[in-house]
DNA sequence: TCATTGACATACCGTCGGTACGTCAATAGC
DNA sequence: GCTATTGACGTACCGACGGTATGTCAATGA
């Protein structure tokens, strides 16, 4: 199925060199600082081809990078919660997950700091719906169902949550935050969590 | 001590006049979508002027609005949490007023979406800080003295909770939460606190 | 009264995102 | 196999924008 004609293959190839590259630079530098101009280059291509295959040009690719990283982000903590079988273990283990995921630098900047900002936050918001806070928001609604949660509205919570966790990893990643304080943002969280038990 | 001479006058009112037209116009379409040239026509000045009052441009612009925005949300924070007399109450309602006062939608896009994005997330989260995360930490730091919270580092708390409340305040205000949905974030956020407690 | 300074306005520049157009090789049809 | 077509770019250029250097003129202080 794949390498069908040099054409594609090589259509492929420039797409992802321009995605991996201004991912690099975006997460390096944010998204206002970086140009086309130093982005093509990187790339080894032109503006031509970024034209070519984002059409909405910098917007575009940034939209590109973006869902790249949440859907990253999205699958690490599926597979986490996947891998527990009692559904509290797997909001938990998310949650986890999720901090750890979203404080990795290559990630940080573009998904938390400059998503919002450039696509708006509405469309922001819908994409990280798709992505990963859909998993929060299902393991929530399946918790509730089940009696284990105090019923409630989920929505409210998911942002609740979703903002915590959010500004939680900005914060971890920072340097005025140390490794050491993880362990207490972690457990902080899961004390939040275990208040919306009904036992 | 108001209306020194006939100078400073004037350069206080140009001041107020670039202010408020910026954060009119930076509230309504985003910072990135601004230019100068409308800014300072809406202001009535030049961008000689602009540059006379912020050597910065308009970064420095932008940094003085946003921290014009965080005041008055701290201020309302302050004002609404000191008319408390139990410190839980003061806790609890000064939660309760940040979330109405970041609703608002002159507040919104400056200070939780392009804040971090212009300024970077250290910048942002230090004047956050010194406007009105502040008086969080101390409502938490008094709460745990006192014993009525369990001991744990307040920081990662702040940020949990400053976070949420960040979040949820993007939410309510965006057009996909209607009215009814405040209550419902208001209650979940005060189940959230609640679970704090020592007792 | 006059020199100084502060509060601007004007003119200009480099850079950046975006677009129109040209090019050339890979594919498709005969 | 030959040619028409199309797709994947590269090149040249444009307008707009943020920023700066310089000019101007009235308010101030001696």
């Amino acid at each position: 199925m794949r390498q069908q004609g040099v054409r594609a293959q090589q259509r492929e190839q420039t797409r992802q060199a321009l995605l991996r590259e201004s991912r690099r630079l975006f997460s390096e530098r944010g998204y206002a600082a970086v140009g086309l101009a130093e982005l093509v280059q990187a790339a080894g291509v032109t503006k031509g081809a970024l034209y070519h295959h984002f059409p909405g040009g910098k917007t575009d690719l940034f939209r590109a990078v973006l869902e790249e990283a949440q859907q990253e982000v999205g699958r690490r903590v599926a597979a986490a919660a996947e891998a527990q079988d009692d559904p509290w273990m797997q909001l938990t283990v998310g949650c986890q997950e999720f901090l750890a995921a979203a404080t990795a630098p290559e990630i940080q900047r573009i998904m938390l700091v400059d998503g919002p900002a450039v696509l708006g936050w509405s469309e922001w918001r819908a994409m990280d719906e798709a992505a990963s806070a859909r998993h929060l928001a299902e393991a929530l609604t399946s918790l509730v169902e089940a009696g284990i949660i105090v019923p409630q509205p989920v929505t409210p919570l998911v942002h609740l949550l979703s903002g915590a966790m959010n500004e939680a990893a900005l914060w971890l990643a920072s340097p005025s935050s140390g490794p050491e304080d993880l362990a207490d943002a972690a457990a902080a969280l899961k004390r939040m969590l275990q208040a919306l038990r009904a036992d």
